[in-house]
Formats: structure tokens, C-alpha cells, sequence
DNA sequence: CATGAATGAGGTTTCATTCAT
DNA sequence: TATGAATGAAACCTCATTCAT
């Protein structure tokens, strides 16, 4: 009666703790397969080659963060408070998840164009349901409306990033949730 | 009579550059010593491995940035003039120089520990520059008391880093000073 | 339903016979490969590195040449027949392995410390059974009471390597075993 | 006033400490260049290439050894007492030179086809002086008639080799020189 | 589907040798 | 002659990927 999880997601799980602790090209196919507790060729049943591990990982990551996120949010009207709960919600995923927070803050910036192409419209998801958020709050009035949306994410986002950054550098001492209404705060103040 | 660059500057100009676009591990030896003009051993009369130029590269940039913006400050008594500096000399220096900006936005991230360690210690003094700024403007009641410094400094960072990386990604068909004043306008309110 | 040879050995063999034959510093990798017909990475499946494939020769082929002289000398009770076979099998695996005889006896001089430490304690074995039959013959009063065992497993050891060091640059026009009397004759009125 | 000892020279004494002390390939160009206090570029004034001083040690040397060997037996009719300023004088200069005692132990059995050829006619000289001594003994009647000449030499040859190897491994903690008269005896009833 | 031995292209690094000064 | 920075061929080794079982 065992409740075997497909070896896919065994693999995935295996890959994001692997590569968001060693880097994608410190991390070898052989560790990721040691750690799914498969054969290295098996990997090559499920993923066309190494780079599309990182190419799934960002896919299916970010497209399950971004609709678990647009529920969260489904039906609050308020915009503060879908400020917070992305917020919360943000922090509360990557501390949950340091490794996946690792592959996706770090991987991220891949210099190469090629990886950049492919990940970006996952990213992109991502970025909309912030940019909607801000964008709501000027047309309700909440924040300032010269307020600069592109300016506006990249402070929400690239604070948040630094935020998590420097918690999964820290090894992880202090509570990485402890500062959502600090952050909101500060961001509302930001954004008027 | 020719004024001849010394070689260890031109390997390292080419190794920010060959870094900065293809990324740390996609960047050959052999790609750097082309770009510098030298012979592959060249490298390592100068290097002592390839790790090395990396470390260097953080080392002297940082060192120097770090100088640099201390002077940029000096003398100035005006904490939101001091913050309006720090972000114009950000932005300036890495639109000019956006393979450095690369090489330290994205190398910094490496997840090996030990690279990180090498790193860190120079990022930190970066990261002073900022926190005393910080702090000038708690004790000069231009910020709030309850300010918390660290919060502020990586709303600061973080967002000074995104907005480079989307410049730099976005193969630089804007200006990335032409948001200074907007952002320090921002931050100061998002400190207060 | 082919007999296959493990390819372990078959790298093994190749190694013998390359190092044999062009000592081993200018014994490459790829000639060995190219030897065993296997890619050269097969190799680093069963050896850690070039100077594994060295130690591991030296640990097999000394293991059980001592086992097999011992057997050789198993069960007699006269010390100069155990010295007569002793000689003969000594030139007798030499002359048959002459690629052999050239790693054992050249690379055994190693200077490295490091190398030498590995070797030692294999070869320890080996004298320990010509100081073993040494040994008897004094207890037997084959050999005279005073002699010095060191010495004469001194003149042992190095006489045979001489004579087989000999027969290898002389391009082995003469044969290697014509000499076991004559050279059983020459030790024990040596050691008398 | 001072006497200068000629480059050459400090060169070929460098060479010698070193490659005796890591050996031929573990011997670098730096290495001998360092410790004869002389830059790299200057060696290759003196000698043609790394070879190039190998073969030279093995010229040099050789010959002046074969020269004072010489001199040593000079006017001396007792093949007995031959015999044993040979052995002496063997033991003496390689144990004040244990370098030059590791170069021409362990270069001496280079297995590169060309090498040894520019060496054998060197070490042929060497041989000569032993093997007339041999001849010596036969025709005075001192050795027996039927004395294999090459398989004495090979004894004589192969066991002082091995007692002067022992000795350089063993860190030279006993003389090298306590064992002449065991030995000369040892080689008498051996050629008897 | 699963395995893991085999592959071999390609990377970093070493170091003997050269040559302009 | 002496220097030592520059050279670049070549070596060892890694590791993503394949494929026969």
C-alpha cells in the first residue's frame, strides 16, 4: 500500500536541494541522482540533459508560486493588505524552501542569454501579479499616481530577494518572517 | 616611448569582461587570455588559478569602489545628499562599467561557501558605507528611530541591485541614472 | 558466451606494459587507454588517478609473487634448494614479464617520499622471504654464524636486479635462467 | 679577490642536489635555477635542454670516477687489495654524495631507449674498471678460472648498488663505510 | 523503465623553452 | 652573458551523456 511518489518528483526534489546547495555547475548529475536514489541514466529518462532540470525547476516552481500567490490574494480587495499577504507569502515559501530560494536567486542571473530566454516568461508571471497589485493601488489611490510601477517592483522584489539572500547566507539564525509589517511598512511609505 | 598598460591590468579588464557576459563557469581560460591578448600560461604568471581572478576582481573593484564612494561623501553634511550621492555614484559606476556590474551581481551569489567567505569580507565594508549613512540620518532624525538598519540597508541594496540587473538585462535601451532622484525620494521615505 | 576479461585487468595489463616500457613519467594516459583499447575516462573508473594505476601494480603483482614463492619454497627443507628455487622463480617471472621487470625495478627507485612510502611495505614482504631462508641457512649452519643479513640480502636482492636489469637493455638476445646454478653457487659461498 | 666559481659548474651542482633529491621529472628548471641562484634563461647558456644536463651529470661524473678509481688501484699488483679500494672508494663517494648517488642510481635506469644510449658508454667505462679487475683476479688465479666474468661484475655491480640504495632510503642513519671489509670478503669467496 | 559502465570532448594548469632587453 | 616574462603544447582528469543489458 505504499504511496510511491514518481520518480520525476523525486528527481526535482532532489535536484533543487542539490543545486541550490552547491550551485547548478558545482552540482553533478551523479550527486542529484545519489541524492533521488536513482540511476545517473534514469535522470536522462525524465529531463532532456542538465540544463532542463533548471529550465523545469524555474517552470514549475515559479508557475505553482505564482498561482498559489493569485490565490492568496483571490478576493481581498484591500490593497495593503494584498501588499502584506504577497509579502508573508513571499517569505514564508523561501524560508520554507531555502534550497528552492538558492536555485531561484541565484540561478536566476545567469549570465547566459540562451538560460536568461528560457526562464524569463516564467519570471515574467511572477513580476505581473506584483506589478497588478501596484497597479491597483494607484488606481484606488493607495499609493502616489506618478509612482514608477517598474521602479516599484524592482524595489518590492530586488528588497525581498536581498532580504532572503542574506537569510540563507546567514545560516539561518533569525526568523526570516519576522519583519513582514516592518517590510510592508516601509514599502507602503516607498510606493506614496 | 609608448605607454605600455601593465599585463596584470589588461588580463584583469578581460577577465570582467569575459566573466560579466558569459559567467564565471562559462568563461574559459582560453576566452580570457584571447580577449587580454596574452598566451593561456600569461594568465597564471599573474593568477594564481582561475579562481583567483575572480577574488581579485572583487577585491580590487570593491576596494576601490568603496574609496571611491567615501570621497564621493566626504565633507558632505546632508544625509539625504549623502543618500542622493551613493546612488548616483551606484548607478553610475555600473552603467559604465556593466560587465563589472555583472561580475559582482551574479558571482557574488555563489552558493560555495568558500567563495563566499572570500567574498564577503569585501562586500562588507561596502555595505558600511551604506549603515553609517543609515545611521547618520536615525541620529539626525532625517530617518525614524526605530529604523532597522539592516532592513533598510538591504531594501537599499536589494532594490540598487535589481534595478541594475533588469538595465543589464534588458541590453541597456535606458538610462540608468535617470531614476536618482526618484529612488532617493523613494528611500527616503521608506526610512522615515 | 565469450570469456570477457574484466576490464580492470585489461587496463591493468596495458599499464604494465606502457610503464614497462617507457617508464612512468612519459607513459601517458591516453597510451594506456589506447593499450587496453578502453576511452581514457574508463580508466579513472578503476583507478583514482595516474599514480593509483603505479601503487596498484606494485601491491598486486608483489602480493602474489610472494604468495607464490612462498609456495614454491613450501615444504622443502633445504636451504640451498629453497635459495636455488628461489632464484630460478625470480628470473623465471622476470623473464616472462619483462615489461613487469622494468616497472618493479625502475619505478621502485622512485625519489618521491611520498611514492617510495607506498612502495616500501609491499616490498617488505618480498625481503622478508629471502631474510626468512637467509635466516635459516644460519640456523642450519648452511650459512656462516656472523653473517650479516642485511648485507646479504643486500647482495641478494640487488645481484638479481642487476643481472635482470642486464638482460632487459641487453634487448634479451641471451637467456635469463641460464644462470641459476651458477648464481645458487656464487651466494652460498658468499654467504659462508 | 674573490674566486668565482664558474657558472657551469654552480649549475651542474644545483642540478645534481635537486634532481637527486626529487628526481629527473619532479626535478623542474625553476628549481635548479633557484638553487644555483641563476635565472631560468641562463641555464639554457650552459646546456642545451633538461636533458641536456642529465647527460651531462652522467658524462662529468662518470668520468671523473672512472678517472680517480683509476688512480685509486694505480701501481697496486694485490687483486685483493684491489678489490677492496675499489668497493671503499665506490662507498666513499657516493656516500659523501648521496644526490649524485640518487641521480646515477635512479637515472641510470631510465627506460627511454634514447637515454640510455647516451649513458651506456659512460657506464660502460665504470664497468670496465671492475670487469679488468676481475680479469686481473682469474689470470693471477686469486678468482676461479671458470669465474662468469658479467655475472661477477653483475654481482659486484648490483650489490653495491643495492647497499648504497638501502642506505639512501634508510635516511643515512650508519655508515656507509662500516661494511667494506664484510663485503670484500663476501665478493672473494663469491668469485672463488 | 532502470541501470551504470563506458565514452571522449573539453577544461585547467604546468613547465620547458625562447627572446627582447 | 644574464635575465625572467611570455609562450603554448600537452598532460591529467572531470563529468554530461549514451546505450547495451
Amino acid at each position: 500500500m505504499e504511496d510511491k511518489i514518481p520518480k520525476f518528483d523525486v528527481i526535482l526534489k532532489a535536484a533543487i536541494k542539490v543545486i541550490g546547495q552547491k550551485g547548478y555547475h558545482n552540482a553533478k548529475i551523479k550527486d542529484i541522482s545519489n541524492e533521488a536514489d536513482v540511476a545517473d541514466g534514469t535522470i536522462y529518462n525524465y529531463f532532456s540533459n542538465k540544463e532542463g532540470i533548471l529550465v523545469t525547476i524555474f517552470r514549475i516552481k515559479l508557475e505553482d508560486y505564482v498561482n498559489k500567490a493569485q490565490q492568496e490574494i483571490e478576493g481581498i480587495d484591500d490593497t495593503v493588505e494584498k501588499l502584506r499577504i504577497l509579502i508573508r507569502y513571499h517569505l514564508k515559501v523561501m524560508s520554507e524552501n531555502p534550497d528552492l530560494a538558492n536555485v531561484l536567486q541565484i540561478e536566476l542571473r545567469q549570465p547566459s542569454k540562451e538560460m536568461r530566454m528560457k526562464v524569463r516568461k516564467h519570471l515574467k508571471n511572477y513580476f505581473n501579479v506584483i506589478e497588478n497589485v501596484i497597479n491597483d493601488g494607484i488606481e484606488k489611490g493607495v499609493f502616489k499616481k506618478d509612482l514608477h510601477i517598474y521602479l516599484a517592483r524592482e524595489m518590492y522584489f530586488g528588497t525581498l530577494d536581498e532580504v532572503v539572500s542574506t537569510w540563507v547566507f546567514s545560516e539561518q539564525h533569525w526568523g526570516l518572517m519576522d519583519h513582514v509589517d516592518e517590510l510592508t511598512g516601509m514599502f507602503l511609505k516607498a510606493f506614496n
